[in-house]
RNA sequence: GGAGAGGUAGCAAAGUGGUCAAAUGCCCCUGACUGUAAAUCAGGUCCCUAACGGGUUCGAAGGUUCAAAUCCUUCCCUCUCCA
């Protein structure tokens, strides 16, 4: 191995949040193997967002250190469905969903991890063959006590919000997996702290050693203050096109871009503070996209945003929709291509000047569009549409 | 098994027979100002209608009433305390 243990523990102790404990993985880099990384993920939900790719990169940086990640897909969990929190319970995936969220999981995960130096394994593979003594075995290791020191537990306690029982048998799933790969390390987010705990105990239980945990921060959405999730809407995809990605960055808070810096480059937060910091946020927007595309398509995206929003300029590319009638209310142009849900927020939307045909605005919500030359819909600053008849 | 408290729009939370398509806050949408920033301001936010008005909403299904989110019955769900 190339690196030295105090470089490799540099490495690996930049950007994250706790190492649980830090000794121990000085004992385990001393043997001078490769470490078997786990990262567990859950296929109900197969987009991978920047949220992810502070996780990814930590693992990322492992395996450019000569360790192994084991990349665990909780199939098994999924197939029963997570009742998580207050929302209504989550509907058990199918095996072929699953099989399919999976793949794309897998297929979005290696745009950042080395897949020659990843083993993909399903929990389902030993969960399947537990017999109920086996899993009353597992439960009698952990007490309810100690349960309710999760702080989601016990939020959701005190509000008196239910909690299924078999909620309590997550981490213990969890931490059973941390058994039977024999994890070195245990890589996730902080909200996964408490479970990757529970891996540390239940190995020792079973007369193993403990796996390090290792947590990293959580990234805040595009909102600023929840963390980012797709579910909530607020996140960047690693698979939306460049445009969606420049853009979305360059609306994010001064505040988060400082964050998103952090969290996502190596570059020092005091250059960054000497920016302009619209500049900076289209730096920052371009490394972004880089990553996932190409520098090529980085600049593409910033010229193309720079003509839109800046210069206020129509997109290069606009969907285009056609009629059959030659002459269409405005309204139900707008409702039709999608721009709005109904046909009074259409109305709505004209009446408060956010609708623009070709690149003038409209007023009059009965207006009558002659489609036999082709229009542009704009509505709101990002959504066009050009349109005619056939 | 017993006693009690609840289920209202995306979320939180008022309303407890007509004045309720339902206060308020947040989220969200549009506009102004900008840097698609923050802060601020203005407007909007179930569906149809140019408008008058109409149609569907308050856990579900029935019922009482001229009239129900509000009263009654049954059911489903959540929570608390006791056993």
């Amino acid at each position: 191995m190339k690196h030295s243990i105090d470089s490799q523990l540099k490495i690996i102790k930049k950007g994250i949040v706790e190492l649980i404990p830090e000794n121990a993985l000085v004992e385990k880099l001393k043997e001078n193997r490769p470490l078997r990384i786990k990262f567990g993920a859950d296929p109900s939900a197969p987009d991978i967002h920047l949220g992810h790719t502070v996780v990814l990169n930590k693992l990322k940086q492992f395996q450019d250190l000569g360790h192994e990640v084991v990349f665990l897909i909780g199939d098994f969990t999924a197939m029963i469905g997570d009742p998580t929190g207050k929302s209504e319970t989550r509907k058990p995936l199918s095996k072929e969903d699953i099989e399919k969220n999976a793949k794309t999981y897998q297929s979005q995960v290696f745009k950042i991890l080395d897949k020659s130096k990843t083993k993909v394994v399903y929990n389902s593979e030993w969960f399947k063959k537990m017999s109920f003594e086996d899993s009353i075995k597992l439960s009698s290791k952990y007490t309810v006590a100690r349960m309710l020191e999760r702080d989601d537990f016990e939020k959701r306690f005190k509000n008196e919000q239910s909690i299924a029982v078999h909620e309590f048998s997550y981490p213990l799933m969890q931490g059973y997996d941390s058994v039977v790969l024999d994890a070195d390390v245990e890589v996730g987010g902080t909200d996964q702290k408490f479970n990757m705990i529970v891996g540390r105990q239940l190995q020792r239980e079973y007369g193993k050693k403990s796996q390090v945990v290792l947590t990293m921060p959580i990234l805040e959405g595009l909102d600023g203050v929840q963390k980012m999730s797709k579910s909530l809407g607020n996140y960047i995809g690693v698979t939306e096109p460049p445009s969606e990605i420049f853009g979305k960055v360059l609306s994010i808070s001064d505040t988060l871009m400082l964050k998103y810096y952090e969290l996502l480059t190596d570059i020092s937060l005091d250059e960054v503070k000497t920016m302009h910091p619209m500049e900076a946020k289209k730096r920052l927007a371009k490394i972004i996209v880089a990553r996932f595309y190409s520098e090529n398509d980085a600049t593409k995206a910033q010229k193309e945003f720079e003509k839109v929003f800046s210069n206020k300029n129509l997109p290069t590319d606009i969907v285009l929709k056609t009629f059959k009638e030659k002459n269409i209310d405005i309204v139900k142009i707008i409702v039709e291509s999608g721009l709005a849900e109904s046909n009074g927020e259409a109305k709505r939307l004209i009446k408060q000047g956010g609708v623009k045909v070709s690149e003038k605005v409209l007023n009059d919500e009965k207006t009558v569009i002659d489609l036999t030359s082709e229009k542009v819909i704009q509505v709101g600053k990002r959504k066009f549409v050009r349109v005619k008849c056939e």
